[in-house]
RNA sequence: GGGGCCGUAGUUAAGUCGGUUAUAACGCUGGCCUGUCAAGCCAGAGGGCGCGGGUUCGAGUCCCGUCGGCCCCGCCA
């Protein structure tokens, strides 16, 4: 660059600078060549500015001009002027002006690039992370990420002024049992010890409550080895914050003024406070705890009224403590026979061991079950679903878990599928009183279904010993478009009942101690009542930006493989580098 | 661990029932061209079909295996 200095960014000169002198640096974007004249497109973060290389102009400025290529480097000096009449740019910003360019340094060349750098161009994901740097020249994907920024200084403003102190974790911790796979990481100083990247920095932000920080949060990576999604990464990102002496509505109600001003961030109007559902009604009439309210087509429960039904399938299962339940497809009964097919296909998947459905045509009931139903079962059918004729039914009849499952995610296809769910719209929902605890077949346990630190519901103290399935936690979960954007809870403070939770989840009196001792004992000094919460950044940011994966708000984001095609990580290490970990690796995984 | 979809020039795709030298667009290279902005016109280079086997007179097309990418189930306190 020698002596020169960059006097603004591209895209941000407009009419107000013209007859200025400016020095701009950037990547050719694209080249025009008249043979005479020369165009180029001049891009850099701020956006793209038209410079133009004259034959009459000095030295050799015309002759490098005709040697750029796409991507090229360079800084250029010259005068802004008033674009000639009919030549103007609508679709840029600097669309009015151009730079008559003087002088141009060429500050590094290009290869030929894998491919274009363009917004609109469709390249393999493969392609696209491999070359993740190139992809990250897309305006698209700058734009993604500068919003994340400006989504993160928003976060730590607004709680930094709600009292909140942002305090760093260990990143190195210790492994705990309970909940996903942890990253390890080996200890050279002590052999065969490990340590473990964080879930999260749930403890330690707890400790910080016994500490007498009264309000803390973070933004800060967390790690969990479990298999990727489109809305999972095995590092991602959460917003982190703790409170003491708060309930839950407390802590809802400032989270609800952060969630504001996020949403502010990129220009979207939210306004709490958000309704709110019970974990009972939200499976119950949505089939699952993060319910997309965007969209009706409601589970509708007909167990009462088909007890005792003909029909052999719905009668067990409401006989053996199972559920019958139904949607009502308006319209549904033109579905074909392999919209059928499909939908039996993903209720299969999701555990049903069939698919009733019947099409309510104007000759009536079109159904391989309509048989075996009694007409006054079905009236008591058409009225609890308000079912007219040309909609379709489809039933499940299974224990409840996997007839609202299924039911839940039928609805969701299907509201896919007839585009019943309004893209612009964003609905949030809290969803509260989650049950404490869930039991394992597999493990022949019970498992806390948010941690094992969430507090139970007061009044339901009583049952940890008699009906511990029945006892709610003080947790809750923000959901936006059905997507769990956020969960929390409030914490047990108590060591006593901490120990109590510990014996529910079969975590003996001395593995509690060794895993978890350090929390117990702190328990004992004197802890204040506190809560928090949690959000998915990477899960926010991929709904405000629409993007279809969550890889697109990160910048550097793994396969579905847990690995990076940029630095080609993970990757064998010398066999020194194991020595000294005393880690040896076994053959074949 | 399981199910589904996909790998053909740098990129995006086409390639019939297996059959000559694998096709197009964009990009790239060269030439012409003084108001373009997906500049235009002309010419040219570039791949042997993810990889490895197999069937066949003959495989991008069929079979088996394998690697990689995406979506999903399990998993994700």
């Amino acid at each position: 660059m020698g002596d020169w200095k960059r006097t603004s960014y591209c895209g941000e000169l407009t009419a107000a600078d013209i007859g200025k002198n400016a020095c701009l640096m950037g990547w050719v974007q694209r080249r025009r060549d008249h043979g005479g004249l020369i165009f180029i497109d001049l891009r850099d973060r701020a956006g793209i500015m038209q410079l133009v290389f004259s034959p009459e102009s000095q030295g050799n400025v015309h002759e490098a001009a005709h040697g750029l290529r796409s991507e090229f480097v360079v800084a250029v000096k010259g005068s802004v002027r008033r674009r000639p009449e009919g030549t103007a740019n609508p679709n840029l910003s600097t669309g009015q002006v151009e730079m008559d360019v003087q002088e141009i340094r060429i500050l590094n060349d290009s290869e030929p690039l894998p491919f274009m750098i363009e917004d609109d161009s469709d390249v393999a994901e493969t392609t696209r992370l491999k070359y993740r740097y190139l992809d990250l020249r897309r305006p698209s994907l700058q734009n993604k990420l500068v919003l994340r920024h400006k989504v993160s200084m928003a976060t730590r403003n607004y709680l930094a002024d709600n009292g909140f102190i942002e305090v760093e974790t260990p990143v190195l911790t210790k492994s705990t049992p309970e909940g996903a796979r942890d990253f390890l990481v080996p200890s050279r100083l002590s052999p065969g010890h490990f340590f473990a990247l964080p879930q999260s920095p749930q403890l330690f932000k707890q400790i910080l409550m016994v500490a007498g920080m009264d309000r803390y949060f973070q933004v800060v990576k967390c790690f969990r080895d479990e298999d990727l999604r489109a809305d999972r990464q095995p590092e991602f990102t959460q917003i982190d914050a703790e409170m003491s002496f708060v309930d839950r509505e407390d802590v809802i109600s400032v989270m609800e003024g952060l969630i504001i001003k996020i949403f502010s961030e990129a220009g979207l109007t939210v306004n709490p406070p958000f309704p709110r559902l019970t974990y009972a009604e939200a499976v119950g009439r949505f089939g699952v705890d993060n319910p997309d309210v965007r969209f009706g087509l409601e589970l509708v429960d007909l167990t009462k009224a088909l007890a005792g039904s003909g029909f052999k399938v719905f009668n067990d299962a409401a006989s053996k403590g199972g559920v019958v339940k139904a949607i009502c497809v308006s319209g549904g009964a033109s579905f074909s026979r392999k919209d059928l097919d499909d939908l039996t296909g993903i209720a299969a998947s999701f555990g049903a061991k069939g698919l009733a459905w019947v099409k309510v045509t104007e000759e009536g009931w079109q159904s391989p079950i309509a048989k075996f139903l009694l007409d006054d079962e079905k009236n008591a059918i058409t009225s609890a679903t308000g079912a007219k004729v040309g909609d379709l039914l489809l039933f499940a009849a299974d224990k409840a878990a996997v007839a609202n499952t299924v039911l839940g995610r039928l609805r969701l296809n299907i509201g896919g599928r007839l585009g019943l769910i309004p893209k612009d719209e964003l609905k949030f929902v809290w969803v509260t009183d989650f049950p404490m605890f869930d039991y394992d077949e597999t493990e022949k346990r019970h498992v806390a279904v948010h941690h094992p630190f969430t507090a139970p519901m007061d009044e339901d103290l009583e049952l940890m010993d008699t009906a511990p399935l029945q006892v709610r936690a003080k947790a809750y979960d923000l959901v936006l478009n059905g997507s769990e954007i956020g969960g929390g809870s409030i914490r047990i403070h108590r060591s006593d009942i901490q120990e109590k939770v510990f014996a529910m989840l079969g975590i003996q009196k001395e593995e509690a101690m060794e895993r978890f001792g350090f929390l117990l004992e702190a328990l004992s000094f004197g802890t204040p009542p506190h809560g928090g919460i949690a959000f998915g950044l990477d899960r926010i940011m991929s709904i405000i930006t629409k993007s279809d994966s969550i890889r697109d708000v990160i910048a550097f984001p793994k396969t579905q493989k847990g690995a990076d095609l940029m630095t080609d990580a993970p990757s064998v290490v010398d066999q020194k580098q194991l020595d000294e970990l005393f880690v040896r690796v076994a053959k074949k995984v």
